[in-house]
RNA sequence: GGGCGAGUGGUGGAAUGGCAGACACGUGGGACUUAAAAUCCCAUGGAUGAAUAAUCCGUGUGGGUUCGACUCCCACCUCGCCCACCA
């Protein structure tokens, strides 16, 4: 016998197999139901480390859990190749991005291979080869011809130094992070995706994300940021202009004092021109366009403005108030102009006491009485209406809506919906992207690059060192094109797309991979989505997965696929903390994958990250800890010595059947249970192991009882290795080379994959006794122990009228005595 | 400031409203061994206690609902994550 599993042997010859079997390909003629089994495709980066693991392992685990539950298993692989990192390696490098990211893609598939992690890799994707980039290029088209796509001028953040454009992930503190320099806004002309117009039904159809968990749901139903309200037009007094205001408590409106608008709102040219007060509006701008944005919007920034020494007219009231420009308004959202309603907005109120500005009461508390001018913060609670016309004494939720309505009537402002989301910039001032696919033509304006000419193809030779351009911008070859509608002289774009245009269809291409003529084929996305199963970090909660969504529900308008939602189900595992902190390269706290393999072997590394805790949660890791996944991977390899050659596989005694029996049944049942419900493979594992435990025992027991007789008569007998192959298909697809191996080596010809998953059989459920628990009033005060499928009557006669427990009950009155079924018994007393 | 989570032994964690601490890690003790590793066995929330007797306390804090609360409700504290002057 062995003491110890040979996992160097077995995991290579395994792995190979798998794949030479091609064990987890998709099956297109199989009549079985279909489970389309997706993980966020990844960033080839560089190694992976164990926090990274987690994905996959659960991935995988899930995968070869429903092809032995029947079902025709999709789980394909790819990489979301484009992108910045590799971009700035090469700044700093010279290595050209397509280099380095094919090796890393190469050692990223190597190590999943080793992990035992199985893809379908015949449909493998890759964002930065023209294959794939072609399509994402079509994919712009497609929108581009809905009237989805445009451009219009937008901030970018702009390094100095480097004269380079700063994703703002680049930006620490306000300052670039390679060499510091103080990052300035720079406009630019740039692509935007209309997800603005699909707002809506964004929002709409989260609540039919059933197998979405909530937590993501809200992020994203508060990231759309629907909010209800009125647009409000205020004159300006002594010029024919109007300015609207937005506004979500039209309630208030007779308590606005003061207007305040954005210092990027257009209408600040007009007061340039009139205002007497303009030397300091220019010097009040001049301050503030010193602050980035990304200072406005850091941290609490005092509150500061300028009057703009212009007066605007409140339509409900013809009251003139004073038209101020502050650093607190956000120009983007809503109008870039607010009606100020100190007494009950708290930053109104701030602002207005720091420069003396008027509040006035217009809400009541319901409860107590409010002086305006003796409020220390603004009352923002519903209330009743005062100082408010003709809808004095008014509830405000009602008067929301009769104020709006009246003002409609008359004209001076309309129910307005607007939303937090804004559109989708897809311009990159960089290389390492899929090129937009358009044209610029002096006669024709814009033009669209014709499909039948995808791709527009990345220029390998480049010169990578930041020039204040894209790179591609510099590359005559790729710039310098014909019109395809005059056929003159014309220049390409020079911006690529945001990667995650590239990641926002790429499950679709998994279904058509490789197809020349199409991005994927209808029938086949149709048959194969919604994803069954998405798992992935919880960090896309927002980003990516909005956009996929809203790239599916363009796709269903244009009838190129014929499903509104991409994925069913999603699960966002936990991260693995190391020392308190994520774990990442930068902060030097990764632990390497294949060192633990090369020490333990695969299925140890898959069982200790499965076992670490529930896999929705964040979860610490600890080297010493996995020393428990190879012991009990040990434990089980020697129990199947001890049964396939120990001699000892037959149990005869009554007791221990039953007991094993119903142990068997019982952890059968829960880890399905734990695996369909909630992927709790941290019970699953427990139980797994208790399972084994056990059997242990009743082998060993069985083993002793043997000693003490020489013959053994039994009118029953069962072969404990049934419970060794129940233990090994449960744990194969957790550790599924030593239990690959275990299979075969218990005789079986064919792969533990390709057989069933097991079932727990009712009967032997019911089976033997249970333990009763009897309290009294609350508190357990004993045990007993009866047969299952005991009635509740007969049981509560028997716990009555056992010895210990009248003695307890002595001479107290019983008021009542509640069963549960199975479980306790408490009688209540006095 | 808003939203979402989470607080249970020395540690990771377990518990459809029904035995709190399963299963592991660690620690202590023992067996085997010349010794070690490996393996196996025992103990391991706290207090009183000679005790494997018995009792009491114990799931962040304070209330509540209930025969019964880690679990449900209310208020609060702490920590984590995401968003953040959104009118």
């Amino acid at each position: 016998m062995e003491n110890k599993y040979p996992h160097h042997e077995i995991e290579k010859k395994w792995q190979q197999y798998w794949r030479d079997t091609k064990l987890m390909n998709m099956d297109e003629a199989s009549q079985k139901p279909k489970y389309y089994c997706l993980m966020m495709f990844p960033y080839p980066s560089a190694a992976l480390h164990v926090g990274h693991g987690r994905n996959y392992i659960i991935g995988d685990a899930v995968a070869r859990y429903m092809k032995m539950k029947g079902y025709n298993v999709l789980a394909p692989m790819g990489w979301d190749a484009f992108g910045l990192p590799a971009e700035n390696a090469a700044i700093k490098s010279g290595i050209h991005p397509r280099e380095s990211t094919f090796n890393n893609i190469t050692k990223m598939k190597s190590q999943l291979e080793e992990w035992g992690v199985l893809y379908d890799w015949d449909r493998e994707v890759t964002s930065c080869a023209p294959d794939y980039y072609k399509w994402t290029q079509w994919l712009f088209l497609k929108l581009y011809e809905k009237g989805l796509a445009y451009k219009k001028e937008a901030a970018v953040n702009w390094c100095p130094d480097c004269r380079t454009v700063l994703a703002n992930e680049q930006v620490v503190n306000g300052a670039c992070e390679r060499c510091s320099a103080e990052v300035q806004q720079k406009k630019l002309k740039q692509w935007f995706f209309k997800i603005t117009d699909y707002a809506q039904k964004l929002l709409d159809d989260i609540q039919s994300l059933k197998g979405w968990p909530q937590r993501v749901k809200t992020m994203q139903a508060n990231w759309i940021g629907r909010s209800e309200g009125a647009y409000i037009d205020f004159k300006v007094e002594g010029l024919d202009k109007t300015l609207t205001c937005f506004t979500t408590r039209p309630d208030t409106i007779f308590g606005a004092t003061y207007m305040v608008m954005a210092p990027e709102h257009p209408f600040i040219e007009d007061v340039l021109q009139v205002s007497e007060n303009k030397d300091e509006v220019i010097k009040f701008l001049a301050k503030i366009k010193g602050q980035s944005s990304f200072q406005r919007q850091a941290e609490q920034v005092e509150k500061e403005g300028v009057f703009s020494g212009l007066y605007v007219i409140n339509p409900v009231n013809q009251e003139k108030i004073p038209l101020w420009i502050a650093n607190y308004v956000i120009y983007g959202y809503g109008t870039g102009s607010v009606m100020a309603v100190p007494a009950h907005d708290q930053r109104d109120f701030e602002f207005a006491k720091k420069y003396n500005l008027n509040i006035r009461l217009v809400i009541d508390s319901p409860k107590d009485s409010l002086d305006g001018s003796l409020m220390k913060s603004a009352y923002e609670d519903v209330g009743v209406l005062v100082n408010s016309g003709k809808f004095e004494s008014m509830p405000s939720d009602k008067a929301k809506k009769a104020i709006t309505s009246w003002m409609q009537d008359k004209n001076m402002g309309k129910k307005a919906i607007t939303y937090k989301l804004r559109d989708w910039l897809i311009s990159r001032q960089r290389y390492w992207g899929a090129p937009i696919p358009i044209i610029y033509c002096d006669k024709c304006g814009i033009v669209p690059v014709k499909e039948k000419d995808l791709p527009v193809e990345l220029p390998d030779d480049i010169e990578f060192k930041p020039t204040g351009v894209s790179p591609l911008e510099d590359k005559k070859e790729f710039i310098e094109t014909t019109c395809p509608k005059c056929g003159g002289a014309a220049k390409r774009e020079a911006d690529t797309m945001d990667t995650f245009v590239d990641s926002s269809w790429y499950y679709l291409r998994y279904l058509s991979p490789g197809n020349e003529k199409i991005a994927f084929d209808k029938k086949a996305v149709d048959k194969w989505l919604p994803v069954d199963q998405y798992i992935g970090g919880v960090e896309h909660a927002i980003l990516h997965l909005l956009y996929s969504r809203f790239i599916t529900k363009v796709l269903f308008d244009i009838k190129a696929v014929g499903f509104k939602e991409p994925f069913a189900n999603l699960f966002t595992q936990g991260m693995i903390i190391k020392d308190g902190a994520k774990m990442s390269k930068s902060k030097g706290n990764v632990v390497n994958p294949d060192e633990l393999i090369k020490k333990y072997g695969a299925d140890t590394v898959r069982v200790y990250t499965l076992f670490i805790g529930p896999p929705e949660k964040d979860a610490e890791w600890n080297d010493r800890a996995v020393e428990g996944a190879w012991r009990f991977l040990n434990k089980v390899w020697r129990l199947m010595y001890q049964i396939t050659q120990g001699g000892s596989s037959l149990i005869t005694d009554e007791t221990l059947i039953t007991s094993l029996l119903v142990k068997t049944n019982e952890v059968i049942k829960k880890v399905t249970f734990d695996i369909e419900n909630s992927f709790h493979f941290n019970t699953v594992i427990s139980s797994i192991m208790e399972l084994v435990n056990s059997t242990k025992e009743v082998v060993d027991k069985q083993a002793e009882l043997n000693n003490l007789k020489d013959e053994v008569k039994s009118e029953s007998s069962f072969d404990a290795g049934k419970t060794l192959q129940t233990i090994c298909l449960l744990l194969s697809p957790l550790a599924p080379h030593i239990c690959e191996e275990m299979w075969r080596k218990m005789g079986h010809e064919e792969s533990v994959f390709l057989y069933s998953w097991p079932e727990y059989d009712k009967k032997a459920l019911s089976l033997g006794q249970v333990e009763i628990i009897v309290q009294i009033n609350g508190k357990v005060r004993s045990r007993l122990n009866f047969n299952k499928g005991i009635s509740d009557e007969q049981m509560k006669k028997s716990v009555l009228e056992d010895e210990k427990v009248k003695n307890l009950i002595a001479n107290s009155i019983i008021k009542k005595v509640i069963v549960v079924a199975g479980k306790l018994i408490n009688i209540v007393v006095s």
